[in-house]
DNA sequence: TATGTTAATGAAAAGGTATTCATAATTTAG
DNA sequence: CTAAATTATGAATACCTTTTCATTAACATA
């Protein structure tokens, strides 16, 4: 027999075992008193069934749906966002959240996807690598739907977000380069309108600033198409740069093959180049990219449990934190002299 | 003011706009007859309140709840599986329907995800990289929710299923690596329980038999570790392969890596190496991968049309399909003497 | 045994919408 | 200008749960 859809009623589970349809549910919610009996029996009709309680119904009465949203960018063309989604996903479900996924573009505006996401009752949105405007982000809150951002932050927005110490990153790449005696660095920025760019530049260049050495500097648009492209741009001139920090690794690899195998340089000797992010393809042995590993664990962690976290307590006020990155020292970047000079060294994970 | 859930109701709006509740639900559903006074009525109210309406009331009733499932595996360590991912949720997007996400390992039992997709009334389920016992479909369709697969199917299981032309494709890879005069080849396995691989193999094999050519054989697991691993036992024998065909382009990258870097051979000149896939990286100048590429995009557009046409026609039957892949000739495999012989030369995309 | 407590049960209401049906308003045809 | 047909409206119902409340059964205490 073929049930058109699932029709199965806590009633007629109630009917076939001889209880009432408010037995029936709560013998399934393991809330209020059932006795044992009554329970075996419920399940019992239920399994002959194949019942299963509807969640819709459910949430309509108890006003709580157990699904969150989860809008996340530049999953395609960036491995370290494969990584977070997976995470984040995995994460959630362990906690028993449903996961309603909106992937968008990075520039996308998010005004289509929040009503969706509203009007399906989603007790929480997580928004990574992309931006939620500060009215949006405010009218989520306000509708007690709290908003928890990752590597992504709005001045003075009511929302909690995570992000990777972004800025002294940079200043740790800068110090790294300069500490290995670079002259002239370079900096190959991703999207400009992304925080994660522009503070990882801040942080470069303030440190190159001190010393006064000046950078040269390129866009990338975080892909590895451009990031080629503009490493080929900046190495072809007549006073190409002696290193190349990147805003992100997969811009990186671009360089790197653009240096190597477009234009034959030996990296690190005739040039450095450091990423940010630390991707798995990172530590092939075709790229051992030197680069800042972001606290991706932690970040999704925390995420996930300051959501969850302020759907139960509405009342409380959001979180927001700054993770330090480790230096992973590999070979694309010339060392400093002693080495030893006080680097923290992170093992391959 | 703080509302502490989405509280604004159907009734609200109505009593505001001054006309009846039916009318606001009529306003906002486009069915039935609203005349354009009312209707302007309504929505500006509904806008003046935040009004929005409840997803789960409306499926309550309407039976329907523009939800589909969406279990994927393997999506953080390989990026065909990613794109598929990020390509599957935009069409769904697309053409109105809201993803509920499940990641999941390759070999992990689906037995405690069913029950949740159902239970939050998904209308159909589509499976990727992962395999859904043939009872657990059965179950599915037999409550009316279609099941769709990708890349995976179950012999005689009543699902649809989209896949790429394996077999054949191993055959085209076998044909190209005789023509090119290899004497030696290897097959590098995936997963042993996977279709994928199997079928792959299985079309390899077909041919070097054919011509009595023996095959070395080593398993990867569809991870760049295992492969680069395997890789170096195989190219450390005293009798060599001198072409690795790996069931996988992430593998064929860590085969790559652990002939050029580990063992210091020559690409293609001491080894001919070919992936299936063509994941991005696969035409980076690092790499250069001759591959099969699998036709990405047709198995996405035809698994989700399938899915939702089963949704709207219950009573039609699944479709399955396979869908040949295509050469791609890049750098990484030692070529027939002609060249001409016939091969269709892909472009890179 | 009588009485007071606790546990188990069922009837009924509520949650927010779509839809049916009957009625009212409007338009069209004659 | 009336009758007929059409369109717009509102009241009431159904969707499937959870939960409250009142009632009954079971149990323990004196």
């Amino acid at each position: 027999m073929k049930h058109s859809r699932n029709s199965v009623t806590s009633i007629e589970v109630a009917k076939l075992a001889g209880v009432s349809q408010s037995s029936v549910s709560r013998a399934f919610s393991h809330e209020g008193p059932v006795s044992v009996k009554t329970r075996r029996k419920v399940l019992d009709a239920a399994r002959k069934l194949g019942y299963q309680p509807n969640a819709m119904a459910r949430s309509l009465i108890t006003r709580r749906t157990s699904m969150v949203g989860m809008v996340i960018a530049n999953v395609h063309n960036n491995p370290f966002y494969t990584e977070v989604l997976d995470l984040l996903s995995r994460k959630f479900q362990k906690l028993g959240q449903k996961v309603m996924l909106f992937i968008v573009n990075r520039d996308q505006n998010l005004d289509d996807i929040l009503p969706q996401l509203l009007e399906y009752q989603v007790e929480g949105i997580l928004v990574t690598a992309a931006t939620l405007s500060s009215t949006m982000a405010e009218e989520c809150e306000r509708w007690g739907r709290p908003v928890a951002m990752i590597n992504r932050y709005v001045p003075g927005v009511h929302a909690s977000w995570f992000c990777c110490a972004n800025y002294e990153g940079g200043k740790m790449v800068a110090k790294l380069l300069l500490d290995a005696n670079h002259q002239r660095p370079a900096f190959l920025a991703g999207s400009e309108d992304t925080t994660t760019s522009i503070d990882r530049e801040r942080g470069f260049m303030e440190i190159l600033n001190q010393e006064k050495v000046e950078a040269l500097r390129e866009i990338g648009e975080y892909t590895y198409q451009d990031a080629y492209d503009a490493a080929i741009r900046l190495l072809d001139r007549k006073d190409p740069p002696d290193a190349i920090f990147c805003a992100n690794d997969i811009m990186a690899l671009g360089v790197m093959d653009a240096a190597k195998n477009g234009l034959g340089l030996k990296i690190p000797e005739e040039v450095s180049i450091i990423g940010f992010d630390d991707i798995p393809m990172s530590s092939w042995s075709s790229y051992s990219l030197t680069t800042v590993r972001q606290p991706i664990q932690r970040m999704v962690d925390a995420s996930v449990e300051e959501l969850l976290n302020r759907i139960e307590n509405p009342e409380r006020e959001p979180l927001q934190e700054v993770i330090p990155g480790e230096l992973v020292i590999r070979g694309s970047a010339r060392m400093p002299g002693g080495l030893s000079s006080g680097w923290v060294i992170s093992q391959d994970r």
